[in-house]
DNA sequence: TAAGATTGACCCATCAATCTTT
DNA sequence: AAAGATTGATGGGTCAATCTTA
């Protein structure tokens, strides 16, 4: 059993207050200026960023870190609303694509300007240049290592 | 509307997927050991910080990030289950405090090695001492500003 | 009237079980 | 039997309304 300095351990509960605090503020002033949750946005932006405008299931959960059940409901929903649409895989019948419909990539366009200017107004304006590499650099690695627990060594 | 320039926004998609990513771990991790959730773990964090192992509702709400009604519930069930206990508050009869009782402090005293293991292999080992550094400043400044909504200006 | 806390109605996520296809 | 996706049961969170005390 590891210990933790007092840096490394005040990085951690600084992170997850800070994110906690921001993501509250991003989500309500998105679902009070456009009427669109954060979840929904998430998963706009990268059916967008797909080739085709269209993933897996699978990739699209692993991508946003949601449960396959949370996501065939939110997908549900977004379905619903007309954003999306559900497609068969001709390669294996077994898996689906969500597909981005026009409506959908509509709504994206209509919601990134207050997206975007809340991350700039509640987090990116705070980080220097130097801090914001930083930032960047350090999350990948420690996105990488916590998506692949395969690795993990008890050490 | 500001734009984000692209370190910035990788900052900020990358802190936001391995937060995600880390917490989804350190929560399972801690249930499987102890069987207590993350959110359990942080109100006894909070209480056994405070002096007389004692917070008022709405001071313990702001601290863990959670709105005051959702609070009510979490500490509905730890009292259920003997870890907290509420007390009136003489000079002010409308609050409450919740104290950590004896049961409580041995629960998280059986519980902190596995969280503080898990936060050691899923996030702190992943940091030079400068990063973290970094991350604690950032996020001090980063948190401050989303809490204090009224300090918001459009610019 | 306002503040602190709670409750009711509702939304959303997860686990385990299930169904289909491989 | 295993993988991809969905469904049922359940736990837990938020907003708006309510109750009590200041």
């Amino acid at each position: 059993m590891r210990q933790v300095d007092p840096i490394r351990m005040a990085a951690w509960r600084r992170s997850l207050d800070a994110h906690a605090a921001v993501l509250r503020v991003l989500n309500s002033e998105l679902e009070g200026m456009v009427g669109m949750p954060l979840s929904w946005y998430d998963v706009l932006v990268n059916l967008e960023a797909a080739p085709g405008g269209q993933l897996r299931m699978s990739e699209l959960a692993e991508r946003i870190v949601l449960s396959q059940s949370g996501l065939t409901r939110l997908i549900d929903r977004m379905a619903q609303a007309g954003l999306v649409e559900r497609t068969h895989c001709d390669s294996d019948r077994r898996g689906r694509f969500t597909v981005l419909t026009e409506e959908g990539r509509q709504a994206l366009h209509a919601a990134a300007p207050t997206h975007i200017d809340g991350v700039w107004r509640h987090f990116a304006t705070h980080l220097s240049d130097e801090e914001a590499a930083t930032l960047a650099d350090v999350y990948a690695r420690v996105d990488a290592a916590a998506r692949d627990r395969s690795v993990e060594v008890v050490d």
